[in-house]
RNA sequence: GGAGAGGUGCCAGAGUGGUUGAAUGGGCUACCCUGGAAAGGUAGUAUAUCCGAAAGGGUAUCAAGGGUUCGAAUCCCUUCCUCUCCGCCA
């Protein structure tokens, strides 16, 4: 959510991020609303003034002139239900155009109609050559015992996977890893609720618009897609002071997705699936633009670092516009090399999103000057699980059709092969 | 699932229809007092929004929404949340 003021004093700047998203939201819309909102209030606001003097005056006031205010009155009020039954409908269609109003993307954002459109910023690592024909994830894990797609889908439906023997200690092997590893950057360790209230989702920027990605429970509460979101609504309504910002906090959780919009994509393996493990990084800090691109850089580059520990080849790319959520800035996504496919595939994605989350959510901080202010935010991947083990599977297969860990993994994993 | 209690400001805690944005106490801030401190004294101490150059003023907010009323923290309804006990249960 942005300022009202702000949209305003820079529909200009609004139509043109919108256009840039390629999101359909006309600013004018919500302008001409809220003209017609700034004008019922003050007209109500003005009636309400009269109301309260008056009240004021009818208990010192004799009987007589005591039942001529209150007829008076009596049509005031009359007046003013009318006035407050129209502004109450005009808020509603506010409220939910302020909602939509996009985020304004950063200049250094590329223009771009699609995913396709992102811009390669960095690439690591040597790609390997095999000497013999490379398999993918799919049949290298299945041929090991350590993943059961088939019966996955017995079970879970379309989407739905097994990971059994050592494809389970090799997560919790990375999983070991990244706990010390994003504990080692100061990141607070944090087991959110994973079931969770629809404010959440919103004051995050997936609702109103996301619906039907997201997993409900008969409740009316929510399955959560990122730990992101459990860990924006732990300070929501809070008022942090300026000295315990920066928060950093490493999330993990399991993630639901019934990726709704997906059904022809990746149907196969674990690259997309309806449920997943995964570490994110999460930062509050001050509002101040330079820190968050501080902190967005940093955010990205821990990951990078992690995946350059595993020596996994990767490239960096900045997300176009049209690949923005409607929160975001500015947004990095890491692609690690999938040998088999010979493309880079996403496994993070980092973005910074100024105070649009926390006016949502009304996370707010009193700074050095005492002054009340939204909290900037912004998170990122740290790793996900079983995305990750499609690259590094893929990467570390040998002819023999075992798999050869990276030194650091076998540490935490106990043994060097699987 | 059953039964009950409750949600008021930074905190504690009054307040059952009008002068209550809210007593009182604590905390905090400034000043006075002091050689300095403690104690004591005085004043101040919410947020959002609108008007205004500012000073200042209007409106709203006592969990949320709705209702009754000229007027609601106070009465009524709905919802949400918290707590206690019982039951069930990893």
């Amino acid at each position: 959510m942005l300022d009202i003021k702000f949209i305003r004093e820079n529909k200009e700047i609004i139509d043109l991020a919108a256009k840039k998203k390629r999101l359909d939201f006309k600013v004018d819309e919500l302008i001409m609303l809220d003209d017609k909102r700034k004008a019922l209030l003050s007209n109500i606001e003005k009636r309400r003034a009269e109301q309260n003097v008056t009240s004021d005056k009818i208990t010192s006031v004799t009987a007589d002139q005591r039942s001529k205010l209150i007829s008076e009155m009596k049509i005031v009020k009359a007046s003013l239900e009318a006035d407050e039954e129209s502004l109450k409908k005009v808020m509603t269609d506010w409220q939910l155009l302020m909602l939509r109003v996009p985020n304004i993307p950063d200049m250094s954002v590329p223009d771009g109609v699609s995913d396709a459109d992102n811009e390669e910023i960095k690439a690591w690592g040597k790609k390997p050559n095999f000497t013999f024909e490379p398999k993918d994830h799919i049949e290298i894990m299945t041929k090991l015992n350590i993943v059961d797609f088939e019966r996955g889908a017995k079970v879970h439906g379309f989407r739905g996977y097994f990971l059994t023997g050592d494809g389970v200690r090799l997560c919790f092997a990375i999983w070991n890893y990244a706990l010390d590893f994003f504990s080692k950057k100061e990141f607070v360790p944090v087991l959110p609720p994973n079931i969770v209230r629809k404010i959440n989702l919103v004051g995050t920027g997936y609702l109103p618009q996301g619906e039907e990605d997201i997993y409900k429970t008969q409740d009316g509460d929510y399955l959560l897609g990122t730990a992101e979101v459990p860990l924006m609504g732990m300070h929501g309504d809070e008022v942090l002071t300026a000295s315990e910002l920066p928060k950093k906090y490493l999330g993990f959780s399991p993630c639901y997705r019934r990726e709704a919009g997906a059904h022809g994509k990746d149907v196969r393996g674990l690259i997309r699936v309806n449920e997943f493990y995964k570490f994110e990084q999460v930062i509050l800090c001050e509002a101040n633009h330079e820190t968050s691109v501080r902190y967005h850089e940093e955010v990205n580059r821990n990951t990078e670092e992690f995946i350059e520990s595993l020596g996994i080849p990767y490239h960096t790319v900045i997300n176009c516009g049209a690949d923005l959520g409607l929160g975001q800035v500015k947004k990095y996504d890491i692609e690690l090399w999938v040998p088999k496919e010979s493309k880079y595939r996403e496994i993070s994605s980092a973005s910074y999103f100024h105070d649009f989350q926390t006016r949502r959510l009304n996370i707010r901080y009193r700074d050095a000057e005492g002054t009340l202010r939204y909290a900037h935010s912004l998170n990122s991947t740290a790793i996900p699980t079983p995305r990750i083990l499609v690259s590094l599977v893929e990467n570390y297969q040998q002819a023999d059709g075992t798999i050869k860990l990276p030194t650091i993994l076998a540490k935490y994993f106990g043994r060097e092969k699987i």
